[in-house]
DNA sequence: TGCGGTTGACTGACTCGTCAATCGAGGGAG
DNA sequence: CTCCCTCGATTGACGAGTCAGTCAACCGCA
């Protein structure tokens, strides 16, 4: 055979990505992805327990990633504002590199945490939380003023990423390839130095 | 009769508005907020026309007053700093006064727009454009620095508290009342000053 | 008596997840 | 080399349940 199991599993995943990312999850039906992946209705429940097994292995997958980078940016010895441009530059290129994904990832679980499983919850702490480490290192460094609590920059920081990534999403707006690395730069130099005038 | 057909209308959007914040939109059924509102299940669709116009009704009526909110701060003639202080003030006693209302919008429309009425998201770019109005303004007093857009300037402010409000929503931390003049007081410091040390 | 407000049983449409049937690659026997 | 057997992969029709929206009947005030 040409594709062994798990690349069928892939296969079904990546259109189930595609289908909840232009009709959304609650929207979109079974058969849908089972169309979009070329593949009979039932096939979807053997490789997967439920539609929302799909999603939540979606989000497993790609937020672990992306734990896993922050933390490895947070251990390596750059200062805490190359460490925050590493981070949003992850997440960012995380959106160029597979828009869906990361759209899925935003409108469907981010925000709709509520009606999922609390695991997704405690994930999404994860990520703060290392941010807000990253700031706390700053602060105590003395590059960084505590006027501010590490858990409060960390949410505005990864507030307006994901604002910003909203608004990529659904303004579809034709984004040009130097737009990702100004927002990058943008968004760091807003947390860092703020709007004052310098 | 004790109450008119406003009233009973309002009654029973109120009740959506309760079951929309704890059950979600997609998951709740229209008999739950019948049953909410103590009404027949079929008088909710003498009032409303569908499920999704009463969402629809609800957010147009608290997202018109903020931005009516956002203008009059705008026409004042207080510094920029203080009318962004004042728009996030606006929201946050917003979320204070009904978070329910707020829950929804936030967790339902704002993040759902793909897959309601392009309407709102016309609505919803009105007032990032407020906000980066003021921003734009202070950019040509000469109080803030314009190396940030004033458009990304406004994503990230209203992501920031967006993401302290989805902070309390689904933390569901017990919020204390200082808390909430405090997440003002640091948004602003933050988009205004940022993290750097003074 | 007339009419707007109110009721809730009912219908029609839809979809999740199941399952019995089928397919086909690989391997063992003749 | 061929036959056929096995077993996991694959199919899609179907059962069971859900729920939005309809509607004919009812109520009570003017």
């Amino acid at each position: 055979m040409s594709t062994t199991a798990a690349e069928k599993r892939r296969l079904i995943l990546d259109a189930a990505v595609r289908v909840f990312a232009r009709q959304g999850f609650h929207t979109c039906r079974v058969s849908d992805i089972a169309d979009e992946a070329g593949v009979a209705y039932g096939l979807v429940y053997h490789y997967f327990s439920s539609k929302e097994q799909m999603l939540d292995t979606l989000f497993l997958e790609r937020w672990d990633v992306m734990l896993a980078a922050i933390a490895e940016t947070d251990e390596s010895d750059r200062a805490p504002r190359e460490k925050l441009h590493a981070v949003a530059s992850f997440i960012i290129d995380s959106y160029r590199h597979d828009p869906d994904v990361m759209k899925v990832i935003i409108v469907e679980v981010t925000r709709a945490a509520n009606t999922f499983g609390r695991t997704h919850l405690a994930k999404i702490r994860d990520a703060y939380d290392s941010i807000a480490g990253i700031v706390a290192a700053g602060q105590r460094s003395g590059e960084f003023d505590d006027a501010i609590t590490p858990q409060f920059a960390a949410q505005a920081f990864y507030g307006s990423v994901e604002q910003v990534l909203t608004g990529w999403i659904f303004d579809a707006a034709p984004v040009d390839e130097r737009a990702y690395e100004r927002a990058k730069t943008m968004i760091v130099e807003l947390i860092c130095d703020g709007l004052r005038r310098r």
